[in-house]
DNA sequence: GGATATTGGGAAAGCGCATTCCCACTGCCT
DNA sequence: AGGCAGTGGGAATGCGCTTTCCCAATATCC
């Protein structure tokens, strides 16, 4: 028993098809008030459902867009992933998911993907890379997304755009404005201490990455501080522990010398931070006492961590919503969203050292 | 300039579309080798991507997999989301995502929609729940599962089964031992102290509550322990910090008293723990000290927390697979897959005191 | 060597729907 | 009363692809 269609409901009721379709699935001209009710009852006792492929060959359109992460179990991405969604209902459209760890020519494929299935439009997350062996992968995105692009279909970058994508119009970027929310970060950091700075980074390239390691050297520098050393790791909890643990050997080679200043360990998103406290802890050090740990994303599951993780709040949810509703084409304020903002957001795990007092509670 | 079609490309190569597509999409007859190498290049040089909706049309089935949750951005959702991610791409397929907050009639607006689009199958995560309120919405959910069912399609449901479906072939459920673990959960937790149990659960009818609840009433009496208090709550951190701080309250009072025997709080799942011991801790009380707690889930998110949480691990991600896959029709294991099984674990958070006097206890 | 298999390609009929025409009909104006 | 626009419904076409059915050409057999 094959779901009913169209035509079997309109013979039921009566009617063509063609009056069948006005009625159940907007169109411009409503047929008669019996007649429509005629139908509607007709579709109703057959359990109707409008075959939504046939729908989309007919229109050429899906209702569908479509969403590329790195990994949609990571909070960063899944709290874009809910602003995506809530976007998408808004629009009655579904959301198609695809996840790709991030390498470019998985991203094409994904593309090509929606590309197929129609996509009204595609909301990419997840930080472009400007590797050199990412070249290659990076010029074939482009060229698909500028395809997808060229056949009428529209794009939502969040962070960065791709590299080497022409600025086709339904090509629409959400900045994040990574960089000078580091540069306030180490501002506000280095306002109050005189610490050894350093930064617990992604693999070079990676914009999003690079981003928050250049605005946060520009903060220090411009408060008057030396750069930050960088160590270099993966992007995720398990890169933010290994540099945690480097750095526990650091502080406690330094322990006995000379008097060295506390660090205050700056990881370029909350995940890595975590790690790299996970890591120190692991090693018997304690924070805020014995260095300081920031991170940068506010990561809403994070939020509970002890001792509270100092960073910059994002917010993601509005970020993905936004991606995907310019991408929804020149809605009513064509003015475009506002400008995506964030805030530096203190909490204990940079709290100033108090020097052998006792430690309050959070 | 519109993608170009299956015609066009035939029409370049100089063959009929009836080739063209043998060739370029999977088909029992394979034309000759010289013949396909022209349509293959035709196609490159056309760039041509086929119409998946056209394909679906043709074919009816649309290489695409319904993935059903309450909430994307739920650490515990969005686990699971990863595992049926990996099953789809091991399939060929993709995922279209649908939220629903829980509520069962949104949940059965999806199911229409994914029926629409003609999903292959359709996963089902997020507790099922059996208040009378939810009643009609179950029935229709149910009804309109099995609708889909009907007409060839495959459900997989996380945990419990719909409530009123009809096990109907193209139906299958990955049983959760809810109630096992937490009375495993219990017993190990009776095992090695004498507190008062708490349970903070979700709201009443909520079957994943419900059952952990149950089980864990039935290890405290298998230990010869009265039944626990239950606080009802939202099934979210909110609840749990909701229920901590009411805990907070309680344990307060009953300090000046009688020699009042610590709590240990058990709280339905991983989110909900972390809530309520965030208000406990609001409160100035510190666990294990003042507090024993414990959760459900493992979320692999919150492992950094400190002190580390207590809890059952489920292997979410093989979770969301097996759905996914189970939904998949048939395949080589007919058998089924391997039952899924969980394990407590006890880690810090319910670490018996050492009443700072007395000697630890075994 | 002629007849029967076998192969390889094309023609055409849908899949389920939207939509453009087209037509019959009603109501209105002069 | 005749002609006109306006209205409401139906027939037919096409969206892009798959797939049967059919036919020509080659291979196989006694």
């Amino acid at each position: 028993m094959a779901a009913s269609t169209l035509t079997e409901v309109a013979r039921l009721a009566g009617v063509s098809p063609a009056t069948a379709s006005r009625v159940l699935n907007g169109s411009a001209r409503i047929p008669g008030k019996d007649i429509a009710e005629r139908v509607r009852q007709a579709a109703e006792s057959l359990g109707y459902i409008p075959n939504a492929q046939a729908q989309g060959l007919a229109k050429s359109s899906s209702g569908l867009i479509g969403l590329i992460v790195h990994d949609i179990a990571d909070p960063y991405f899944a709290a874009i992933a809910r602003g995506v969604q809530d976007a998408a209902r808004e629009q009655h459209k579904m959301v198609l998911l695809a996840t790709t760890e991030g390498a470019p020519d998985s991203e094409k494929e994904a593309v090509a993907a929606f590309a197929a299935r129609r996509a009204d439009s595609i909301v990419i997350a997840g930080s472009r890379t400007s590797r050199a062996e990412d070249l290659g992968g990076n010029t074939e995105l482009a060229a698909e997304l500028d395809r997808y692009c060229r056949n009428g279909g529209h794009v939502g970058v969040i962070g960065h755009g791709i590299v080497g994508a022409a600025a086709a119009d339904g090509y629409h970027v959400v900045r994040v404005p990574n960089e000078e929310l580091a540069a306030q970060l180490a501002t506000e950091l280095a306002a109050s201490r005189e610490e050894d700075f350093v930064i617990v980074g992604g693999p070079e390239g990676l914009f999003t990455s690079d981003d928050r390691i250049r605005g946060f050297q520009r903060g220090l520098a411009s408060a008057g501080l030396p750069a930050a050393d960088v160590i270099r790791t993966h992007f995720t909890r398990a890169g933010g522990f290994e540099a945690g643990l480097a750095l526990a050997a650091r502080i406690a080679a330094s322990q006995p010398g000379t008097e060295a200043k506390r660090l205050c360990i700056f990881a370029v998103n909350d995940v890595m931070a975590i790690g790299a406290a996970a890591a120190l802890r692991s090693q018997g050090l304690r924070i805020p006492r014995d260095a300081a740990v920031a991170g940068f994303d506010d990561i809403e599951t994070l939020r509970d961590f002890r001792p509270a993780l100092s960073t910059v709040h994002l917010p993601l949810e509005e970020i993905g919503r936004q991606a995907a509703s310019s991408a929804a084409g020149p809605s009513a304020d064509d003015a475009g969203s506002p400008p995506i903002t964030g805030q530096v957001i203190l909490r204990r795990s940079t709290e100033v050292a108090h020097p052998s007092s006792t430690e309050s509670v959070a």
